[in-house]
DNA sequence: TTGAAAGCGTTACCAA
DNA sequence: TTGGTAACGCTTTCAA
């Protein structure tokens, strides 16, 4: 016999002690049906005596509800950035302040298993899923099974879908006008990995698509720049960029976990920030400001973003027939010290 | 009724279907009893066909075990460290590959509720507890209960739990060391923030410790400084540090965040990194690397102290009889470019 | 206002 | 090799 039911307190004692039926004990608890104040009195005294508490599978068993959300994430071996993590942490406390406790959950793209875990072993009564690509299989196996669900970030095609996102595309627009208004006339991006890009990860994409967009509009000059999330290849990247042309003035980037190494190889070449070279673009605060220069950036809101997703799917849950909600959020660029007006043009 | 029933697919259905009874169904999943070929094949098959997956929760009830895990960490707002996000990343892919699934839970020190949640309510198996403090409410109820759990970090009296850790108290000593060697007489330290060491917060305590007892031992002039986690705390612990004593030429931290920071405090006041000044301690890889010059440090292995902690929770669930073992990690300092010998002392 | 009993979906023991 | 059935601990309908 497992310890659980050894040292467990069930219903049925608590019954017996207090000298009724479990169903009036259950009534009690719930305030379903009304309960003499006598007896409601005797039965939490024996509650509190003996520290009963109602156990959560069979309640969720007889009630078909878990009161568990899930959190699916990739695995990413030691490569969790910032952003991914503080979505979690954002998640889970929005959770527990309303009652509901997480499930996390690591599943690619394609895997099933995990998939089946959370949903086909009813685990939970609904999922949040982290890191989304264009084209999801994740989310479409959700959509066909009618599981209540919200994407932190958004499909290609986010119609009927619920969802939180950070408007990339814009943001980085806006980054390359803020660029554009300071005279800056070359500039490069500096986006997340090409393994992700390759997958199709939703927000490389768009961040990409804004800044190629916002460089023709503007009539700039511009070069986009896969980038792995690592200060190493931050370093490596700022070489590759002033090597390919070294009248750049201006960069965007929105890969957070290479910028320590952006800057390394910036100054490493010479280019004093923001004098020579302006940088600007999408990151966490704690990393925007551990930089020197700090950088001038559109904040991540993380944490908010994981609030948001948790309504958005108590939503679902309460109301599977209503119509998907999302919120497209766009942060203000904060003005820190790493951009400026472009230098004089070389000869 | 609810959507999980509706959609739901039952053993009973599956035993209709291949004409066998529930049970003949249940042990051709488990083999928990031998099931002859030609009905196993019957059974797999409807089980294909119609999808069906065992309810965890009925499972849960009927064996009495989870397989699901607690992770227990204090709500932090938006303020986690790169470490403690790792620890979660790790400890959720560990336990994945055991096939576990990990239950979330945001539980401050002296907090009853989401104890009672995950362990009354027998949510878990067991748990592991993050953010230890050397007296810790949390630990002591888990050690009552008798209730299977590790930390991640440990108590101050630790015998007769089971953990893992690292060494700070050793780590920081080297460090020191590694400074004395390099010819330093005069470093300071830069600890954890105040409020966590006033809560008693054991690494912030073993770290200081080591410290202490390390300038004592070799005989240097050392300070200690508690500092927020964030780059703003460390510019002005900089400032305070070379304010209270102009001739320190090395510094040891602990705390991550406020790396950039501190640099940036050290530039600011035109100490070159390490011609003037040698930093070193303890910090995540990531971070001592986005930091110019890079900072020679003790690599936290957030990442595998999670999966150690999972291997050691599993066992004391398969084995609560067993003596709790622990394991001490120490990892090595990798030199990279943030420390240097001592420049020559002022007149 | 209360009790009895039938589920919820599994597992595992007792028979056959 | 299989089937029947009593748990597991709770909720909720039906009766009183």
């Amino acid at each position: 016999m497992s310890r659980l039911e050894a040292s467990s307190v069930n219903i049925r004692e608590v019954a017996r002690r207090a000298k009724v039926s479990r169903s009036t004990v259950s009534y009690a608890l719930s305030g379903k049906r009304p309960v003499s104040e006598a007896t409601r009195r005797r039965i939490q005294q024996v509650i509190d005596e003996m520290g009963y508490r109602p156990n959560a599978f069979a309640r969720a068993l007889a009630r078909g509800e878990t009161r568990t959300l899930g959190l699916v994430f990739p695995p990413a071996g030691s490569h969790y950035t910032d952003m991914q993590l503080n979505f979690m942490g954002g998640v889970t406390e929005a959770a527990a302040a309303r009652d509901y406790d997480v499930l996390l959950s690591v599943a690619d793209a394609g895997e099933e298993q995990s998939f089946q875990r959370l949903i086909g072993e009813r685990r939970v009564d609904g999922a949040i899923l982290m890191e989304i690509r264009l084209q999801d299989a994740r989310v479409e196996r959700m959509r066909e099974t009618g599981f209540p669900f919200v994407t932190i970030g958004r499909i290609g095609e986010p119609d009927g879908t619920a969802w939180v996102d950070l408007d990339h595309g814009t943001l980085v627009r806006r980054c390359v006008q803020h660029l554009s208004d300071l005279g800056h006339r070359r500039v490069a991006f500096v986006n997340r990995p090409e393994a992700l890009l390759r997958a199709g990860y939703e927000s490389a994409h768009r961040a990409r698509d804004g800044f190629e967009r916002a460089v023709g509009e503007l009539g700039l000059s511009g070069a986009a720049y896969p980038c792995d999330d690592d200060a190493m290849a931050g370093e490596r990247c700022a070489e590759q960029i002033l090597a390919d042309h070294p009248g750049t003035t201006g960069i965007v980037t929105v890969n957070e976990a290479s910028l320590g190494g952006l800057y390394r190889g910036l100054t490493n070449a010479g280019r004093r920030i923001p004098h020579d070279i302006s940088v600007t673009g999408i990151a966490g605060a704690r990393w925007a400001e551990a930089v020197t220069p700090a950088l001038t950036a559109a904040d991540v809101p993380a944490h908010e973003m994981g609030r948001i997703a948790i309504d958005l799917l108590l939503e679902r849950i309460a109301d599977a027939g209503a119509t998907p909600r999302h919120r497209l959020l766009m942060p203000p660029i904060v003005l820190r010290a790493s951009t400026g007006s472009a230098p004089r043009p070389l000869p």
